[in-house]
DNA sequence: GATGAATGAGTCTTCATTCAT
DNA sequence: AATGAATGAAGACTCATTCAT
């Protein structure tokens, strides 16, 4: 018998977890330190210690977290009926990503960038970022297939294919915002839709 | 005369750099210590400062030399005559960015998402970092609408988008293959050309 | 509950600045090294850094807490009723600075030369060395008010003028022992005396 | 047969102690770099180690110089005749050291400070300043002897003591002055008039 | 003789983690 | 269970001195 209930034990980790995240992206991973967080979740390094045995499972928790709470917001997208055409589906996701990012104290952009970093050398951190982005992109190539069934796109389109060039432009909009600011979800939706060729020859295979 | 000549010079601080460069996508930019890079680079720490007069000057030295490289290398294929359309560009700059990144012990992809984290909290390198994508994309645009008078895309492109999704589909790709290792820049060229609308009125706009 | 009672605070802060003090006349401020001042306290790096954050905090607290000490000492003398004449008061600051320094470990002497040396290049510890020796000079000067007022001085003495003679001659018997180590307290009384003018048109204005 | 004459050797020597000189009292003993010192001299390090062979022997000889102007400078105030009273000596002493010390770049006072802080930890540095001060000491006895004949002071002064306390006057006056800036020599000389005693009894011994 | 690039031991300081209370 | 003081291994950087050219 916990002398505190799991309700209270699960708020203090959310607690420090929101702590934490709002450090790293703050400060960065590696500049954040325990004690700023420690410090940030009001809670004393013992007790910090017994919910994350280490920084870098603090690390992995809050990339995870916030990768989870990203997913739970795009599924829907995903999900739309009737199928809607990649732009508009691309236009979609970007805005969510967005809007989740404007929450306050949180930018999601920054911590995908931190995270991407951190998973070259965090064994773990790589492993379940990879089985993310893999399970995401096969959601796209689902919602693609989707498209191509609403007559969205030609039959012959290589679903896969253009699975990952959708996964390109929604992370390379992430980096693109985060480094440059420029970038609204509506241009980025224009300019798939401008990229696309005018004729049919200029079709690649 | 031991005064060193320039070309000595030079070549110390590129093996200095390339030392450093190893180092930070093997271990990432924190985790490198000095210690490390004075290690692979066979010189004494002293030497080592009196080239780069702290960590900080080296990461930056080190990713903006690796992003000059870069662009030396994709210049060529903006000014392509005659002016590819936007899939066949991206191929190619992404089939170069491969190549260079092959280089044996470089890989530009890692460090490239390590500039992106650490440019999240050096003021130095965010600034050189935003003057290189602004430009790069800058050259996007115009080649994007060489492309326009070349009869690839439609008259009434809004060159500013189509240039920020190329952008993003460029860096999403490194991203991408830097995590997951199975994208190939014929996949994406061939996944761009997927996404294009197969009706007039789902293009947006 | 580890949160450390305040004493035990005090005690550890004093434990470190003993520790401090006693390397600091043995080796000087600068060869003295933090390990040498952690060593000697038997705390770790981390301890005495909690303690005080920098060497040159250190330093400035060892520098004030020496002087404070002295000033307790001395203030007494100041007070003393009736008011005694300078050579006397002479006499007994100077046998209570010998007094002092006789503690075991602690030469309030070197320290003094060491201090006013830093003094020259650590902005902090000038201004507060300036303070003390200030508003030391003050008190100087109202013994010497008193002193005249008991008719040991003629009363047209310059108080301002007299102070400034006579804390030159305490701190320069501080500089003198120090060095040469053969200046008694009583020596330097008498010597005052001893150089007081036999012919009234002698003395200065 | 040197390749370089006598003369061009000691014009290096003089040319690298004024930069020394001056670096040491700008920056500190410590705190100057022998690469200051290198740069200030003009010449290479080379150069400066082949005059000097180590940044202590620097350190001595810069001190020694500067005490030996000093005492070309008093000597002749010591042999005045006739026989000045001691305060009209301690007038010209002090009034001479602030002369030297005015001279550009040069403060002889902080070197002063400096100085007797380095000789706490360096042996040589220590004889040095001990025999300097002995002698210059002797012969403040020998001038405070003439000062009797001459009938400024009574018969029966006991000039060991008298040298020690105009001793103590002078290099309190550096210490003061170096650290308050607010005392003029004609100050001190008065306070040195106003502190004699106004009655016979109050004289020690 | 002269040069100044190179050396590398030594400095101050930080910070993830532990454990006595 | 909780606290937060203490640990101590590292890390970035400096600088007196040397020696190949």
């Amino acid at each position: 018998m916990p002398k505190i209930s799991d309700e209270k034990r699960a708020a203090r980790r959310t607690q420090i977890l929101e702590a934490a995240w709002t450090c790293f992206q703050k400060e960065g991973l590696h500049a954040t330190t325990m004690d700023d967080i420690i410090r940030a979740s009001g809670l004393s390094a013992g007790a910090v210690y017994s919910y994350f045995p280490s920084k870098d499972e603090l690390i992995l928790a809050a990339v995870t977290t916030s990768l989870s709470g990203l997913t739970a917001l795009v599924e829907p997208l995903l999900r739309a009926e009737p199928a809607p055409a990649p732009a508009a589906l691309l236009l979609e996701i970007a805005a969510t990503i967005d809007r989740f990012t404007a929450r306050e104290g949180y930018d999601l952009k920054r911590l995908a960038l931190l995270g991407w970093a951190e998973a070259q050398r965090n064994e773990r951190l790589r492993a379940t970022m990879r089985g993310f982005y893999l399970a995401f992109r096969e959601r796209l190539e689902q919602a693609i297939g989707r498209a191509v069934e609403a007559g969205h796109l030609a039959p012959d389109t290589v679903v896969r294919d253009a699975a990952k060039a959708l996964l390109a432009l929604i992370v390379g909009f992430v980096v693109q915002d985060a480094l440059l600011h420029d970038v609204e979800p509506e241009e980025l939706a224009a300019g798939l839709g401008g990229l696309a060729p005018a004729r049919a020859q200029d079709r690649l295979r």
